[in-house]
DNA sequence: CTAGAATGTGAGTAATTCTCAGTATCTGGC
DNA sequence: GCCAGATACTGAGAATTACTCACATTCTAG
């Protein structure tokens, strides 16, 4: 509510804490998949982690901040990820289709590799905190790298900054609705296929 | 996490008991929204809606249940009024760029009309518990009618279920993303007419 | 008018987040 | 090796909050 954005109270210095640190986050990680965010205490998590409550708030000044760090963890990790991808299609400057079809079927591959951080974070969040922030800027770092794509394609009619941004918002929607959990009688594969195929005729 | 679904515990029967329903409700709509979640608690709730914490929990087995009652209504209002265009657009039967027109344009427009309480549904709320099924339900709801339009056009591709509900997944998204909050130097209404063009590209 | 149903009350309980005064451990300079 | 100060850890308990329950009030039907 009122603080500002949770930030680590204190940064480990000696490597006992950054052990502490990371076993708190994990304790974090675990707790809230299984029991979510409410059903996870702090008290149950410093104890999973073998730490005394004390020693979590060291660390973290709230709840909410246990969460804002798995976010910016997992963030980090996607944007890293996506990054490398875009590199890569921009080095090899393959047309449309193959762009688009790299582009799309590696999203949807990071999320089918965690479903289950990824839920967490984005179904299971109280959103205003803090892990809002962290998306919106995840997806205002992607809508540009795919304005650079239209550029290089060519493509994205005549306003490519609105474009990029809707087909950002479009995509990410759609594989957290459609291809984490398909509808009756269809595989993830063909749910990605129909992304593409749609992409494809926005921009061809 | 636990307990099924949140419904009121108890019908109002008298007038008298209707009136403090929606006293709490109402009241509940506010304080959510002024301070969020957590932020707003039941006996503040109770406070504000000039009645003792004990007759909310006489209707609302738990906090949850007010954020579930809110999205009910909410839910309510945004389909019926969506079927009711639905039923416009498919009586006079206009062509695709018309009808494309017509329904993202009424999403759009109840989504401005009271962005508020669709932020406070949306965004700020823990989806685990109850809302979430609200949503797909109301999606999956749209994803039928979608469905019904695009045979009436003939357009879709080959598997209009599919395609259907990549339709709806994406337009939602697109108008919470970029509508409510447009880019810099766009209008909520350029947005628009650019996810018009990008529908009609993709169906076209 | 009255019995019983419906509605309303609010002090109190249990659970939870977070604090802080005190203890233990480490590190670097001698 | 030893000591001083920095760093790290502890856990009882203060503060907050969701929720209960035994009781009081108000309504309705006969």
């Amino acid at each position: 509510m009122d603080g500002p954005i949770s930030i680590p109270r204190k940064t480990p210095r000696q490597q006992r804490s950054q052990e502490t640190y990371d076993a708190i986050l994990e304790a974090a990680a675990q707790l809230f998949e299984r029991l979510g965010y409410a059903g996870a205490t702090t008290n149950k998590i410093a104890e999973r982690a073998g730490v005394s409550i004390g020693s979590l708030y060291q660390y973290f000044p709230n709840k909410d901040a246990l969460l804002y760090a798995l976010g910016e963890r997992h963030v980090r990790h996607l944007v890293g990820s996506l990054k490398a991808v875009f590199a890569e299609v921009s080095a090899d400057d393959p047309p449309l289709e193959e762009s688009v079809r790299r582009l799309v079927g590696a999203l949807a591959d990071l999320h089918l590799s965690e479903p289950r951080t990824h839920r967490l974070l984005y179904d299971q969040v109280p959103r205003p905190a803090a892990t809002a922030v962290q998306l919106r800027s995840m997806q205002a770092d992607m809508a540009a790298e795919v304005e650079r794509q239209l550029s290089r394609l060519g493509v994205g009619g005549p306003d490519r900054v609105v474009t990029a941004l809707l087909l950002v918002q479009a995509v990410e929607a759609q594989v957290h609705g459609a291809v984490l959990d398909p509808p009756p009688g269809r595989s993830a594969a063909e749910v990605v296929e129909a992304m593409v195929r749609l992409c494809l005729r926005m921009l061809g």
